[in-house]
DNA sequence: CAAAATTTGTACCGTTCAGTATTTTTTCTA
DNA sequence: TAGAAAAAATACTGAACGGTACAAATTTTG
């Protein structure tokens, strides 16, 4: 069972994650968290070491929030051909979903920490990589079973389909247009339907 | 020609600009900028309202310079489909120029200023429009020259070229690694020359 | 249920922030 | 080149910053 201090961490993280990745982190004050929160900064700061040892939680926090919907999102498929197509159906969602963390982590942390912050800038290095690992696996296994085509370069088309996506959820959130992100869903969707298939 | 005091306020534009834009507005102090210069704020606040004023001077600097690059390097092409590959070009090595400006002004002030400063998000998002309203353009024209085939959707091609290649900057400078955008540069190539041309 | 341990609130620290009034210096012009 | 005008340096403001010491309150545990 959670304590009511980890409880009270927890609290503060997920009220945190959101402005964190809306302002960036050096546009959140103390005093923004405090305010969102109710609490104090003896309650912060007893929780936290300081403001970026927060900041990481809170982006940790988004990362794994938007992992988790991503993977299960993806699980409802059995074949290669079927995951990539979910992972191009979740995407089409994905304007309303980052919306709720505040923006996509990704981009958001990925532009705020460069030049700035070289943990928050790996954290995100590594997100990225891990997704098109999975992603190039995933065209490989597809291969592997027959279903995609045997000249289909793997990591070239993971690395091409996350940089479409973020273009995509990029476009969207500066314009409030979510139209970006589906066209990106929809080119990948045609591209696996009519090009990957053997 | 160009008195003393308007070259100070060009002096402090250019060097502030590349500063506001890799570490963005909020992370920017008057004293990164006194510091840069080698001015005092006395000099500064003579040639600018405020930090704000300077920080719009300093985006749209950056912008003027973006687009008057991508211009001239269209204007080197007669052909709708020539200019288009010359687009693709031009961002085949945008990596490397965007490095000059302390990354593409377009996403870190897009991303920066989102949720933060009105002003500048539409400053941003008039600039993307403006580029997408180019494209399509030229699109238009290819079609009506014979060049382009009457089924392709100029505004549907032109927003997605401009947001895959949005995606790839992001990646490339978030990942340090160039492919990226020379890949996007390179499937715009493709749908150019295979599924454009009559 | 009381003592121990932990968590939270309060009050404050030094520092840095953007911005300004005033003096000094430089530039322009007659 | 002297005097007027403009620009830049200096020195300062009050407010906000992140962070901390310690007291008060709350939770946990024997």
């Amino acid at each position: 069972m959670l304590t009511k201090a980890q409880k009270t961490t927890q609290y503060i993280i997920q009220t945190a994650a959101p402005i964190f990745n809306q302002h960036g982190y050096a546009a959140t004050s103390l005093s923004d968290l405090t305010k969102a929160t109710g609490l104090t900064k003896g309650a912060i700061y007893g929780n936290f070491e300081n403001k970026e040892d927060l900041a990481m939680a809170a982006l940790k926090y988004n990362i794994k929030k938007m992992l988790t919907r991503i993977e299960a999102h993806m699980a409802q498929g059995e074949t290669a051909i079927e995951k990539l197509l979910l992972l191009a159906d979740f995407y089409r969602n994905y304007y309303d979903f980052s919306h709720e963390l505040g923006g996509c982590p990704i981009i958001n942390v990925g532009v705020d920490a460069n030049h700035q912050n070289e943990a928050f800038l790996e954290k995100v290095q590594h997100v990225i990589r891990l997704i098109e690992r999975d992603l190039t696996h995933i065209i490989e296994q597809g291969k592997d079973a027959g279903e995609i085509k045997k000249t289909i370069v793997a990591s070239t088309y993971a690395k091409r389909f996350y940089s479409l996506i973020q273009g995509g959820v990029f476009m969207s959130h500066t314009l409030k247009d979510n139209s970006y992100v589906v066209d990106a869903a929809n080119v990948i969707s045609d591209v696996v339907n009519h090009q990957f298939k053997i």
